[in-house]
DNA sequence: CATATATCAGCGAGACTGACATAT
DNA sequence: CATATGTCAGTCTCGCTGATATAT
């Protein structure tokens, strides 16, 4: 019979919390470097993809709440990586956009991070990795696009 | 040029953590129905293993912070669940059990668990679960035994 | 009116740090 | 003496709740 605690750390939800904990730290480290949290890189990273883009949006698509993305971007704004502006069109609105400077930190963020990446995932083969990441992706859209 | 490189969304640590963050919530939510949190519960059954263990173990395990465990083991001894007696050969330690009613409750909570991984892991075959277990255990293995 | 957006204030859990008493 | 254990106090981040003002 199998013990209890074997049955905890075997649970597909203990062992891939063990892992983010792990990239999490690996990552943070990274970026710390640049002198941003890892939300501050998220948010800065999406605001280029997406940007100009609302508070609502960003908090929309990285799953923070537009609460907590006030605080971010006064930081990101303090620090004069991003820009608000009112919307054109629609007055509730803010219009976030990355400046020359943030676009420059995002970018050796973005390399640090990816360097963590890397190594988080050395253990595995190029073809394991593609692995994972097709599993993984499958489990995300699936919480993600509830019953 | 696409902006794939600036894409959080696609580095395995973000995709890990949403995941990660997933399955965390699937399963707090449902052993909130025996009143624990997860932490509880990882260290009830812990206990259940090991014991009767110390504290210091019990945290070691577990990756928990040992004045972390004070609290946690506060809470489930005011609860019946485990039992702190003075270790018989070295009088720094307690040596922690579990009660019957802590038994019980394990049993339940651990039930409820594996339902909710299970629930987490249904969009993928049998294979492609036990692919992606086998994967993360190399991650976590390997993440846990740094150079 | 109902809804959406942005802001502010605050709470509670989790992961930490420092300090300390006790025992080995 | 140095080390290990358990405890207490406090900090910081994160993800939340509630309330408010403004605009649609």
């Amino acid at each position: 019979m199998t013990s209890d605690l074997q049955r905890i750390q075997s649970l597909p939800t203990w062992l891939i919390g063990r892992v983010a904990a792990s990239g999490r730290g690996m990552v943070a480290d990274a970026i710390a470097a640049e002198g941003l949290k890892l939300m501050h890189h998220a948010v800065l990273a999406a605001t280029a993809d997406y940007g100009p883009v609302t508070q609502a949006d960003l908090g929309r698509r990285l799953a923070v709440d537009p609460k907590d993305m006030v605080g971010i971007l006064n930081h990101l704004q303090a620090k004069g990586l991003v820009l608000r502006a009112p919307h054109p069109s629609d007055g509730r609105k803010n219009a976030v956009t990355v400046t020359p400077d943030g676009a420059a930190v995002l970018a050796r963020c973005a390399a640090l991070a990816e360097a963590a990446n890397a190594e988080l995932l050395a253990p595995l083969t190029r073809d394991e990795q593609k692995q994972l990441m097709a599993l993984l992706t499958r489990l995300h859209e699936a919480a993600d696009t509830p019953a």
